[in-house]
DNA sequence: GTCTATAATATGATAGAC
DNA sequence: GTCTATCATATTATAGAC
């Protein structure tokens, strides 16, 4: 994906060493500061967010937020690539790992399907800074005035990587097909990582949506029908119904 | 839905009173202004657009906004209000249709599915106002720092009015069945409006995205094999693929 | 009704003390 | 490294001329 280089944690030194005891109060700073940010952008646009709230969340100075982060613009971008890497990670771990069990056969639909929904629902429901990250990363892919939006769009390759699975499983799908459906996947998976508790109102608490696993299993069931027997295009002609 | 007054077209008086000619020019004034803030808003989020940005779009002064929309928060909720009705108003028409035309029979899944989605839908592929204001409408919808957040929460009695048709083609579904599906339905439309234009990139233009029909009648085909033939809940204990 | 001018406030960014 | 104070700018909203 981008910036690979951005791949493991936080590296916590533990010597006794002064100035990298400062340098670890620094970047646990630097942290929180990003931890503050990471929880405001998750449910308020970019542009309504301040310097100022983030530097009142964070318990810090305005000036330090920009001496950690410089401006707005690039500390979006470090909350961005704090995580940004490791779910796409998860997506093909999950893929490759299917691939092996397989053992040579071609993967099953619903493994397939997991491995492009689980990493992001399973993150939705961390109650942590992935669950934050989530929703602060799809709400970012829809606001072309985030300094992000183009960098969502260079991220095709790694959802390319899934269409040969589909295709190997499902023969008699085409490739515009595959990746029609592979559009709707994507668009129930981020409607139930934003809108969840919208579930909850319409259908008056009949669904149970605080359970992570029924919602995978669900999203992967609707889908795993819809790929495996949606009718075919075209329809009728001058459908009327 | 909310504010049903707010339910026919601009009238446009047509006699030859001076004082009436004047009130239709204010009312095209205003409907400029509203013309522009819809563009804005369809693209970009709430806070990010100012009042300036608007004002030299509609090629006005900012204090013409004002004097005719009142504040920002209150321009928001006319933009929103000029439309709102009107599309939950299509589902239920189109709905109603589909009923009469079962002539006392359950409704075609197909029928209930293309009332829920042909709307929205058609709507985005609209090149003047109404496919600025979909765009918009979701916008908003994803955007709890607009003043119109907590509105779409209470719009959900519409969407109650399908759940019974479900349940009648569909009887061996759960209430709950048909609530998950339908939410998984409407991510997929979502998505679809806002993001058709990813679908180009993934597939490196494969698929037809330009064609309303054809994108309504894969999005219907999608969930109706969902609808239709996801297997059911819960699956296989400790699933593992 | 529409404009220009301006008030009142908020913002992103920085300078300088400690 | 972190703070307070401040700059330059942008914003919403309004007052007042025409």
């Amino acid at each position: 994906m981008l910036e690979p280089e951005l791949d493991g944690d936080i590296p916590l030194n533990t010597t006794e060493d002064d100035s990298v005891r400062r340098q670890d109060r620094s970047e646990v700073t630097k942290q929180r500061i990003l931890d503050a940010s990471e929880r405001l952008f998750a449910t308020r646009s970019f542009a309504s967010v301040s310097l100022r709230e983030i530097a009142k969340a964070a318990e810090v100075g305005v000036a330090t937020v920009n001496y950690h982060l410089g401006s707005k613009d690039d500390l979006l971008k470090a909350v961005f690539l704090r995580r940004a890497i490791e779910l796409n990670r998860e997506r093909v771990a999950l893929l490759s790992e299917a691939e092996t069990l397989a053992e040579g056969q071609a993967v099953p639909l619903r493994g397939i399907l997991r491995a492009l929904l689980l990493p992001g629902i399973r993150w939705s429901f961390d109650p942590g800074g992935r669950g934050l990250f989530i929703q602060f990363m799809i709400r970012c892919q829809l606001d072309p005035s985030s300094p992000l939006y183009e960098l969502f769009y260079r991220d095709v390759r790694h959802l390319q990587r899934f269409v040969p699975h589909f295709k190997q499983t499902l023969p008699e799908l085409t490739e515009a097909d595959i990746h029609w459906r592979m559009h709707f996947t994507l668009g129930a998976m981020h409607y139930t990582i934003t809108d969840l508790s919208r579930l909850d109102q319409v259908s008056s608490g009949l669904c149970n949506t605080s359970d992570m696993e029924e919602t995978v299993s669900r999203i992967v069931n609707f889908c795993e029908g819809a790929f495996r027997f949606a009718p075919f295009n075209p329809p009728l002609p001058q459908e009327r119904l």
